[in-house]
DNA sequence: ATGAAAGCGCTAACAG
DNA sequence: CTGTTAGCGCTTTCAT
């Protein structure tokens, strides 16, 4: 592979005006420059960002690590902090903590060990796992920013969305339509403060005699099972908030291969505001959180901190507010009827034919 | 940040002694080994890969360039090679080519600046677009496969899909069917022998008097017009093959909202086997590509290669065979009734009601 | 405007 | 088993 010194060789200078010359330095003779530039393009040079990173003791990256890339959630987050991280002229570094091999604890050492400037770490349901690594990354001074909130004050900025307010949408929602009997669908974690759960029931409280059964599920698998058991009850909820929209996605599955038609006869409520929801029968009425603000002040936070270790002072949280957006799978419940357990026959796809 | 020469002079030895206990190397005594591995994990000291790269002169880095994670087809496939990659000792750089700021030719660059140890270059639906930047990579002895069929013999390895044979699987399900007027619906690259068109039409040819209609369409946008025009036509086709899954989703979203129900009135048929399809109502049928084999394939060639470059000779093409999926999305043609043209009333959200 | 020289942090001969 | 030395390719003072 080529390098400049082969370029200085060539063109017959040294190796510092030929480093100047690419680098477009005003300190340098017009003709010199062109020479050097065009010699350099016909030999297909380029720098060796590796001796070039080591010299300049930086790296214009920035390091994402996600929990998993195959959850609908994370692609369009993941483009959002793209752009905008290029557009700043820093290169992205993704890491996939869920994947076989790489836990968020190694995402992180890995990250440090290629000196990237920064990073981004986007906190799974578990909340963060590796404190311990991160608090070392930030106290060698490399800055982070989460991406999700987790307990106990972590030592760097944190922008999340305010999960709790969406939970308390939902219920109302939920409540105004006339529901009195609702599901919580999802895994659990306990996001604090922020907690969808804790807005959720906030906002059932308000309107009184509301019964709230919660169902934990990550999996297909689990998914239906908690389905069957809500339709199995003796009285099932007429209304289900799912913690995700991918969740909510199985949910209208294994709902419609019981025959159960959304949203007459049960309303179902996403999270995430994902594109998918869009393409279910009915569309899906969800909880919006801005990815777009999620990114861009994720990233806008980072690279404030990468210029003024000290900007804005000690770690900040940045809250996103959510919107409801109202679409086709929710409705007044049935009141005066209760659902058909019995599963239907015939052609089996479709619970409306 | 702390550096390998800290480590040496807080234990007492020299540089090249701490960096073989560091790197578990059998020519040092054990007492010594152990004592420089706690003072490094004290200190919390991490090898700068920056300078052990340029040392190496490796990075032990594979480069990914895909054309964008959005779409809901790469998401899995990043999955893949990530594992594979990372299984095989490899980190991975991911690059989108399609994000604003970057194209093809500039990923391509940027990995070689990065002087990464190999690349894979998922190619557009537009084809190769940089095939000059890749063959100067090879060139410059960085290895490459492509994921995607190209024209014209690129100077690397390739690994596709036989796409032929996926639109003639299509096609002869059409016309086992009953069908006779069908229609394609999606951006109409030409791949060469492997188009799915090419075996699409060559299935139909196969039963006399079939009529097909080419409507072209990658957005939301003009998938609508695209249906619009299908369903305002004087015989609408009967059955529709969608290029992709993701466009047989907006096509069967469209579908709904004038009331037309799949497959009673029209079949609708995609490809690539998302998980997206079996969120449809009703599900999906579609053509099966193996993306395991894909991107295994796809990282073993690529792997081969950089151990022996002359591995298995010149440039092969390794091609994926491809499998139908029949779900719920097809079925016999209604052929003694044409579809009602007329929006029904009502609730609009779902034609099944 | 240009060159000489130093050095980023690390590994790998080579020598002892 | 351990230390000395050189050098990966680049940028950047510091001289000239």
């Amino acid at each position: 592979m080529i390098k400049l010194a082969d370029i200085a060789e060539q063109a017959g200078v040294s190796e510092s005006t030929a480093s100047r010359a690419l680098a477009n330095s005003p300190r340098i003779s017009a003709v010199k420059r062109e020479l050097i530039q065009r010699i350099a393009l016909e030999a297909g040079y380029t720098v060796n960002q590796v001796a070039r990173n080591l010299r300049v003791q930086s790296t214009k990256t920035l390091g994402l690590v996600i929990p998993e890339i195959t959850n609908p959630f994370f692609p369009r987050l993941v483009q959002l902090i793209a752009d905008s991280a290029i557009g700043a002229g820093y290169r992205l570094q993704l890491h996939l903590s869920g994947v076989s091999q790489e836990s968020e604890g190694d995402c992180l050492a890995a990250l440090r060990e290629q000196r990237v400037d920064g990073v981004i770490l986007v906190t799974s349901e578990n909340g963060l796992v590796a404190r311990e690594a991160l608090s070392q990354m930030v106290a060698f001074g490399v800055p982070a920013v989460l991406l999700g909130w987790v307990s106990g004050e972590p030592p760097v900025d944190m922008v999340f969305g305010n999960d709790a307010t969406g939970g308390y949408l939902v219920a109302k929602h939920f409540t105004d339509l006339g529901h009195r009997r609702v599901a919580i669908l999802g895994a659990v974690p306990h996001r604090g403060p922020f907690d969808r759960l804790v807005g959720f029931r906030k906002g059932l409280m308000e309107t009184p005699g509301v019964t709230e059964i919660v169902v934990p599920a990550r999996t297909n698998e689990e998914v239906r099972l908690g389905i069957d058991h809500l339709l199995g009850l003796d009285k099932p909820p007429t209304a289900i908030f799912a913690y995700q929209d991918s969740l909510a996605a199985m949910a209208c599955r294994c709902l419609r291969q019981s025959c159960v038609s959304i949203p007459e006869e049960i309303s179902v409520v996403g999270f995430d505001n994902l594109e998918l929801g869009t393409y279910l029968c009915p569309q899906l009425t969800t909880v919006d959180l801005s990815m777009e603000q999620m990114a861009s002040c994720a990233v806008e936070t980072l690279l404030g901190r990468l210029k003024t270790p000290s900007f804005r002072g000690g770690p900040n949280q940045i809250v996103i507010p959510p919107q409801l957006f109202v679409r086709e799978s929710t409705s007044r419940p049935r009141s005066t009827q209760s659902i058909k357990k019995t599963p239907c026959e015939g052609a089996s796809h479709c619970a409306c034919d």
